[in-house]
RNA sequence: GCUGCUGUAGCUCAGUGGUAGAGCACUUCCUUGGUAAGGAAGAGGUCAUGGGUUCAAGUCCCAUCAGCAGCUCCA
């Protein structure tokens, strides 16, 4: 299995078009054959994409999924009647005749999308009834008889140019490859997705749930993802108490009052929950934690001397996320932030954020993530504060990046309504890339608070606030690496690090003296006393994903050895029981990735 | 929220208007087993919920809830 996806850098012969020039001409050609199928049908947009291509259909009847292998017979039918693809040059007027008289409303849309002064070109293929173009920019194979190998995979539904308002479309999506062992790779890629799948691993090692009886969006976490995110808390206040972060603890609920003052009322309302009353005033049930850390922080006065402050919570919020977006633990309407505010002059500004990339860097390592940031600027409306603020943040975050020389990709418009950021994408073990980390530099809230210090000169000053949150939520975050880690937790988080297993009931007593034993050290084991078979327990246990597995009978007991089974190998090895204390406490204390 | 699909035992799923099923998991008994499923028996269901059609509904219709693939939006 390879690491990332197959789709991101195919293997190719040099003679070939690029694979995402095959696969929008594999977009072509499935458009086709859906209009062969569905004469009515009228087209949206069919692009290539990252790992394939789709193309949007509006089609008076639902496509599914049992469609598929009648457009698929029909793709290959109309390639082997006749291959050649040809392009040509109308003039903007003669395409929208062309698409108004074949009732492509859609398209006659697109031509108008299309900047003057460009080229207009149709690809078209096929002969007789099997004849087909689209208005396309290209560009294409030039026959389909070239080899290829391709698979349609699922229909859903898609917005005419991503936009709600507009109407809904079906979507097919498909990919395709030069080879066919990359298909087959591929393929064998999207069937590691799946057994991956946080959802299912969650049922299958026990780790959260869902329930329709306390509502969408909302996860338990059992024992066993309970054990693996204190682990995680733990690692988090350490590294924040090395950095000079204290804990703070703020209320889930507070009057609505506080974020009017805020502007979460103004700019934020549609994902609060409603308001509740109480002795005849409005609570809300906070969103975010920044104001319940404002309010710390206004309590008394403030001197320079104190800054900077860095004031850390794992603080629960709530937002109401629309019902068709929730999913799994990476989605949810309920979630832990681990949430930090830092209040600093505009001096420490540059050194503060530094400090906080180099956190996410450390932290993000630790789990073997690779991070890409982006600058994310002021959002086109329901944004507070003029734009002069909004200018020196953005500035800040690019020259703190600048001083660690971290690159910044960058995501115009997508800043929170109160200030700039820095987001972080990482790429897990699959090659998917997923958002947690945040930095976000705030005038406004200060302003909007009235927050001050008193300065070396005895003046009134306005300190600036940092946002931020490195692993994100919680629940996104432990949801992403029970993906990324295959369920196969680290030895330092894995929710049983060690499984005892006693070949006859006889030796079980020797198991517990080294359960004992382990325990005593303050290590997850699991011995495995009862009278159930030695098999079925290692069956469990290989379920579990349990990192070591110690098997013990006659000649173990006798030596004082455990015979070792690591997760994932079926090999053992027989050492004294010491040293494997010796080795688990070594990968403990280095929180190592593997089992070595 | 939108489009399409789905909801039957803890899990995976069969059941095409006429007596609710299988495999795994679970419990008990037998088996004392050297590294991924030993044998037998048993228990487990208001067929998501509520309404409707029908002599008769797990099956057909409507609504609600939850889930799945996406879109839009997001930590």
């Amino acid at each position: 299995m390879s690491e990332s996806s197959p789709g991101a850098q195919p293997t190719q012969s040099v003679e070939r078009p690029p694979l995402s020039t095959l696969r929008h001409s594999l977009a072509h050609l499935m458009a086709s054959a859906v209009q062969k199928l569905h004469p009515g049908v009228r087209f949206g947009f069919g692009p290539s994409i990252e790992h394939g291509f789709y193309y949007d259909f509006d089609l008076p009847e639902p496509l599914t999924d049992k469609d598929l292998a009648a457009i698929t017979k029909e793709m290959r039918g109309i390639a082997n009647r006749s291959g050649a693809i040809e392009c040509e040059e109308l003039t903007r007027e003669e395409a929208q005749k062309r698409l108004s008289d074949q009732g492509q409303t859609y398209k006659e849309e697109a031509v108008g999308l299309i900047p003057e002064g460009e080229k207009i070109t149709f690809y078209s293929h096929g002969e007789g009834e099997d004849r087909w173009g689209d208005l396309c920019e290209g560009p294409h194979l030039t026959d389909f008889r070239e080899s290829f190998h391709f698979k349609l995979l699922n229909v859903a539904g898609a917005y005419w140019r991503g936009d709600e308002r507009n109407p809904m479309m079906q979507r097919i999506y498909g990919t395709g490859f030069w080879t066919k062992e990359e298909l087959k790779e591929h393929m064998a890629w999207l069937e590691e997705v799946k057994k991956r799948d946080h959802r299912r691993l969650g049922a299958s090692m026990d780790l959260f749930s869902t329930h329709a009886d306390a509502g969408a969006g909302f996860v338990f976490w059992h024992p066993n993802l309970g054990t693996v995110r204190r682990c995680i808390e733990d690692v988090w206040w350490e590294l924040h108490a090395r950095d000079g972060y204290e804990p703070v603890y703020t209320p889930h609920v507070s009057r609505e009052s506080l974020f009017a003052v805020s502007g979460h009322l103004e700019n934020y309302s549609e994902m609060m929950y409603a308001p509740m009353e109480l002795d005849d005033l409005p609570y809300r049930v906070k969103p975010m934690n920044c104001p319940g850390h404002i309010l710390i922080y206004k309590n008394r006065g403030r001197s320079y001397r104190e800054l900077p402050l860095r004031w850390g919570e794992l603080g629960t919020v709530y937002r109401y996320e629309r019902s068709g977006v929730v999913h799994g633990m990476l989605r949810v309407r309920g979630f832990t932030q681990d949430d930090a505010h830092i209040f600093c002059t505009p001096d420490q500004l540059a050194d503060e954020i530094a400090g906080v990339c180099r956190l996410v860097d450390e932290i993000m390592s630790l789990f073997g993530f690779e991070c890409t940031a982006y600058l994310a600027t002021r959002p086109a409306e329901k944004t507070i504060g003029d734009q002069a603020s909004w200018d020196q943040a953005t500035a800040a975050l690019q020259s703190a990046a600048d001083s660690i020389g971290l690159k910044l990709e960058s995501d115009e418009g997508g800043g929170a309504f109160y200030g700039p950021k820095i987001d972080y994408k990482i790429k897990d073990a699959l090659g998917r890339e997923w958002q947690n980390s945040t930095i976000q530099v705030d005038f406004n809230l200060p302003e909007r608070f009235d927050l001050t210090y008193t300065a070396a000169d005895g003046t009134q000053q306005r300190p600036i606030m940092v946002h931020r949150a490195i692993l994100g939520s919680l629940e996104r975050f432990v949801g992403v690496l029970i993906e990324h880690y295959g369920g196969k937790f680290p030895l330092w988080c894995a929710p049983t690090q060690v499984a005892l297993i006693p070949i006859r009931e006889e030796h079980a007593d020797y198991c517990r003296e080294l359960d004992a034993r382990l325990k005593a050290e303050l290590f997850r084991s699991d011995c495995k006393d009862d009278p159930a078979h030695m098999n079925k327990k290692i069956k469990q246990a290989q379920r579990d994903q349990v990192p070591f597995m110690l098997i013990a009978g006659e000649r173990e007991q006798a030596d004082g050895t455990v015979a070792i089974r690591r997760r994932g190998t079926r090999e053992q090895e027989v050492v004294p029981f010491d040293d494997f204390l010796a080795l688990v406490r070594r990968l403990r204390g280095e929180r190592a990735a593997g089992l070595e």
